[in-house]
Formats: structure tokens, C-alpha cells, sequence
DNA sequence: CGTATATTTGTGCACGAACACAACAGAAGT
DNA sequence: ACTTCTGTTGTGTTCGTGCACAAATATACG
């Protein structure tokens, strides 16, 4: 183990005061060209790490995070990921950060753009995103660079904003996951049904579309032939009963696949439809899916683990804020975790 | 927020001084009664919590631990352990830990017996067991109790030492779940083979057996008729051949599961057997296994998380000695993850 | 050239816990 | 009563960094 060399140190190599290699480490500028170079170069050669536990000591100012995320309910996805946010302030807890939850409607877009504006008129140090609409976030992310305010994604990337920070998940490999788990399932003749849960003229959201891509892609490179049956659950319980109807006619449908994490809907739906034998799958350990799980009226599903989400969002924005490093986590793509009833209890709220 | 509490308040309040308060935290002892009462009357009422970054900060002291495993190889599961244990040391490269790693055949009790007599004779603060034989284990830990030398378990624990922390997964919901995806691919009258590999007169692994139990509760509660086919794969290659040839005449075996880490040895045996139809399902992501995963010889491989039990030991072990804390970890049950071709990328290194 | 202003640079204190050490009290022995 | 010993208690220094402030230097301008 090499010892860590120190800011002292650093500074008699290159012939300055501690104060200016302080200075060039934060970016806090006032630096002359001279003086920058040489600390530099010396930085550059030595590799200088943080001492995070002193830095923390010493840190005086506090910094203000915005947590913008459609609306969160008790145990559903958005809460894991504050839940996660929740604990990576307890790691945090000696450093004065405070981070604000700002919720929006994910079923509609201006609800979505006054958050974005309220959030412009915030003092804040950065600023966490889980979007829903393309056009409007990425206006607000320009704005939030402009203002030179860090911002990073999670749950999905944006268009766009390609070289933006993300932590979320491959939604195609989701999909294809969930097709070799529901074709495993199927004889020959039986089907798969896909259905996408969601509301009446709701515009799909890009991991639902991502996701369906990912069953395509499965089928299509394996060469089955399982034919795909599309049906659309909406949201009113009208609708409900014509996707009853749709599962009691089509016997030969084996598995289904829920697109969104709205699958104890379609649990609801199947048990209506005395279809038991229909194995289901799928996304998001949220409390109703995790009930169904316990069951037995939900096979598996695929879980992108929210709260790991919200807990690396908000140790990234710390280390970018305070020791400028962006690098770590640039891709940031989280394992995918299958839940099945067996594995179910170990999927909690601790991060391990 | 709340503001947290110091020392030097926690000494006024208890009408002491801070050194007093110190000597109490962490039980360095004369103190007398009173002033012992008088400071944890006021500690049980203020909760206290550790300043992780001071206390980093300001301790002087080096602390050493063993960790003893089965052998390391590249890519094996051991060296993912290791790989978690070298994170958490990153994590505190600011605090003097060093960090030994002693290692024993897993085939050969005395190996493992002299390897815990040399530890013994080492100065350490701590111990991290990867345990294989039990009576060796049980007393080696017995001994370190009575030096009051603290201990812990990854991988598996170990009966009698109960109350002992350990980082493990449910071995028994492992063997449930590779039998409902084994399950998932019969269709009636295909059975599945249950696979031990090992060397020949090789004491199994209690968690070879926690399996196999947990395959077996599974078909118990599910009432399902698949009858197993046992076959125990020998490390040598005559008996690779027999094996071989127990594919070769069971045509009505459609999936097959691995009882331990050596996945990619029965995946060798069905290519040669000319059986690529039978999904394999293995245990643990080392190297080798997921060659096999990319290229689809195995479906599927239920995996401990290693890193995160090397990562967590390390971690509980400097909660225990520096912070005297012994509760958050106490249970320990890693999460067990499923993962197949699609998710595999996004297992690596890093923990999430 | 001198003064005012802006920019750069160095110094010193604070943060909170760990721990060494000095100071002190009380008991025991002479 | 005085010394010695033992156990208890408080004080002060230390760690490496952040940041305020003072000091020094450079630049602008009349």
C-alpha cells in the first residue's frame, strides 16, 4: 500500500502554497497560467486521490439537490427510488446536504413543465431527472447547462442528452429476457401474450417500447415462432373486462408479459378470467407486484433496482460537486435482478 | 434534520469531560461507575452516531484482518470475493487496514486446519472465514472468541457458531429456483438430472446439500412428478466419459442442474454428448461459467453475489472494531441473482 | 509616477474524534 | 505523615482539507 500523497506535499513539489493547489483541485480559479501548470503537472504525475473523510470534515457549505420524478407512492417504483435516495444522505449524513423531492404527473406533459420551471427558479447545486417526456426535459437540461448545474438521469437516458450521466437499465435486455422466460413456458402451438397496461391515449413510455423491442429481438434471433398476441389493458373498468374476455377466449395463450410495472393488474384481470395457468411476468418489485409474487399469480419479474438507482444518482452528484470527478460511473447501467418467489425476501430495501 | 450530537456536548451534558465520553464509546474501560452510568444515561437518551469521516480522520492505529478462503484462482469465485474485499478497501484507503489473504485446499481438512493454526500465530483484529469443514471451523473460532478477536462468515456459516454474522445467500431458495426453471422446461414425461460434480470421495458441500434439499422441497410443495435423475460428475476423465455416456442413452432428460460452481464442465460433457438441447442450470458467475452463459451451453446461473460478500464483510468487520456496532448486518442474507445471457453484461466488478 | 483597483498567493483557523500524556485523587504501604 | 502505587479524569495535540482573510503582486487609470 503506497501512501496517499497530500495537498502539502503537492504544493512543495510545485512550488506553490497549499491554498493554490486547493484552488486548481476545485476549479475555484484565480490561478495564474503559471502556477496552474506546474500544480497540474505535478497532479498529473503524483495521482492524487481525496481524502473524503477529511474533506468531509472540513466541508463548511451545504449543497441542495432536486429530485424530480413522476408522482411517488407509498411502495411503488419512485419511492424505492428515494428510498435509495434516503440512504445514500444517511451515508452523507455529516455533510449538509439536503435534497428536495419535486413530483410531477407522468400522464401529462405540462404538469411535467411547470416542475421543470418552478425548479429554474430554486437555488439549487444539482439536480436528479427521471423523465417522461423527451422534448420538455431536454430543454430544462439545456437551461441547467447553461447555468452550468449538474443533472444526471435515472430510470432512462434522454435523447439528446447523450453524454449525460444515466443510471438505469437495458430495457432491451429486459424484453428479452422476459420472451426466453415466457417462451421456456410454451409447447408447441401455445402463445405469449404481450400486454401493455396503461391509460387511453397515453403516449408509451420509452422503456415499454424499449422493452417490447427487446421480446421482438428475442423471437426474431432465435427463429421461434411463437406468435405474439398483442392486447392493451387501459386504465377504466370497462376495458378491464374486455381483457378478461380476450384471456378467456384465447386458451392457447401460455404466458404473458406485462410491459410496465402494472402487472398485479393483469394478475387482477387473469384470476377474473380463471386463467391461473397463464404464467406472468413482470417488471418492478413494487408492493402490489410483490404481493402477487408471494402468491404465486405473478412467475417472475424483472426488477432494475430502483433504490441503487437513487442511491449512486446521489453519490455521483456528490462526487462530481465536490471533487469534480465524473468518470466512475459514466455508463451507470445497473444489473437487471429476476425476482421469483424464492429470492423474493432477499430483495429489500438495504443496498448490498 | 436534525442536528447530530458531539462529544463535547454528550461530556456536558453527562458533567464530564470529552476524554471520559471517548473512554466510554469505545469501552477502553477506567471509568469509574458513576461516571460510566452518568454518560450512558445521557448516550441511550441523545443517540449518538459516529462521525465516520472524523473518526477516520483522527485514528492513528492500523488495523490487520485475515481473510481465508478456499484458493483463489483468476476468475474463480473466490477471487470475485477477493475482488469485493479489495473494493472495500478502496473504499477506506484513508484508515490503515491491511488485509491478508491466507487460503486452504477446500479438498483437504488439514490444509485448512494448518492454515487457521498459522493464523493464530499472526497478530490480527479481525477474521474472515470462508468455511469448508465444520469441526476445523467451529473450534478455530472458539479459540478466536476467547481472544476476543472478532470473526465472520462469507459464503456460507457454520453450525454451532451461531450468533457469528455471515454473508451468504439462501442456499435451500437457490435449489428451489433452479428446479422451477428446470421445471419450466419439461414438458410431461422429460425429467431433469441433478448433477454433483466433484473429486471422488469429496465430502459434499453444505451448500451442495442446501441445494439439492431445496430442489427436492420444490417438487414436494409443487406436487409436480418430474422425476430426478441423479448423476455425480467425477473430476476425472474416465468418469467424464460415463457421464457422457448417461446423456447419451437418457434422451427423456431435458434440463440439468449443476450442484456446485463447475457449471462448464457438464456443459462440456452435453456438447460431446451431442445433447445441446438440455438447458443447463449452474451455479455462481466465475470466469469459465460465463464463457458458457455468452455462447448459450448454460441457460441460466444463480449467482451469491461474491463481491458484495467480501465487500460487506470487510466493512461490518470495521463497524465492529471501530464503531462497536454489531447490529445492521446482523442477518446478512444476500440477495440471490438469476442471470442469464441478456443480463449478463451488466453483472461485473463494480457493486451496485 | 502615484494611487486605486483587480487579481493572485499564502497563512491560519476550524472541523470532530482519537489518543497520548499530564494531573489528580485515593488507597496502601512504610 | 510521607511515599508509592493504582486507577481515574481532563487537556492538548494531531490528522488533512476547506475556506475566510490577509498579504502581496499585477494591472488600470488619471
Amino acid at each position: 500500500m503506497a501512501k496517499q500523497i497530500k495537498i502539502k506535499e503537492i504544493a512543495q513539489l510545485a512550488g506553490v502554497s497549499a491554498g493554490t493547489v486547493d484552488r486548481v483541485l476545485h476549479n475555484r480559479g484565480n490561478v495564474s497560467p503559471e502556477k496552474l501548470e506546474a500544480v497540474e503537472k505535478v497532479l498529473s504525475q503524483v495521482g492524487y486521490k481525496f481524502n473524503l473523510h477529511t474533506s468531509a470534515v472540513s466541508l463548511k457549505r451545504g449543497y441542495r439537490f432536486l429530485f424530480i420524478t413522476p408522482q411517488v407512492q407509498p411502495g411503488n417504483y419512485w419511492d424505492a427510488q428515494k428510498d435509495g435516495v434516503r440512504q445514500a444522505m444517511e451515508e452523507y449524513s455529516d455533510i449538509h446536504i439536503e435534497i428536495l423531492s419535486r413530483e410531477y404527473d407522468q400522464f401529462d406533459h405540462t404538469s411535467c413543465e411547470a416542475c421543470f420551471n418552478a425548479a429554474l427558479g430554486e437555488e439549487v447545486d444539482g439536480v436528479i431527472i427521471a423523465p417522461t417526456f423527451q422534448t420538455e426535459t431536454l430543454s430544462f437540461c439545456r437551461e441547467l447547462s447553461r447555468r452550468k448545474i449538474p443533472f444526471l438521469f435515472v430510470d432512462a437516458s434522454v435523447e439528446g442528452a447523450d453524454n449525460a450521466i444515466t443510471f438505469c437499465t437495458d430495457q432491451n435486455a429486459c424484453g428479452r429476457i422476459a420472451a426466453r422466460l415466457a417462451d421456456w413456458h410454451c409447447r408447441s402451438g401455445e402463445k405469449i401474450a404481450v400486454v401493455h397496461s396503461g391509460r387511453k391515449n397515453q403516449q408509451r413510455s420509452t422503456n415499454s417500447i424499449a422493452r417490447e423491442q427487446g421480446i421482438l429481438s428475442y423471437f426474431r434471433e432465435s427463429g421461434r415462432e411463437n406468435i405474439l398476441l398483442h392486447t392493451t389493458l387501459k386504465q377504466s373498468s370497462e376495458v378491464f373486462a374486455e381483457t378478461e374476455e380476450f384471456f378467456r377466449q384465447h386458451g392457447e395463450v401460455r404466458s404473458a408479459i406485462v410491459l410496465n410495472s402494472r402487472g398485479y393488474q393483469v394478475a387482477d384481470v387473469l384470476r377474473r378470467a380463471g386463467r391461473k395457468d397463464v404464467c406472468l411476468i413482470g417488471f418492478d418489485l413494487t408492493a402490489l407486484n410483490r404481493r402477487c409474487l408471494e402468491e404465486g399469480s405473478i412467475a417472475a419479474l424483472l426488477c432494475q433496482r430502483p433504490q441503487s438507482q437513487g442511491f449512486y444518482a446521489v453519490k455521483t452528484l456528490i462526487g462530481i460537486l465536490l471533487y469534480g470527478k465524473t468518470d466512475p460511473y459514466q455508463t451507470g447501467l445497473i444489473p437487471i435482478d429476476l425476482v421469483m418467489k424464492e429470492n423474493l425476501p432477499y430483495y429489500r430495501e438495504v443496498i448490498f
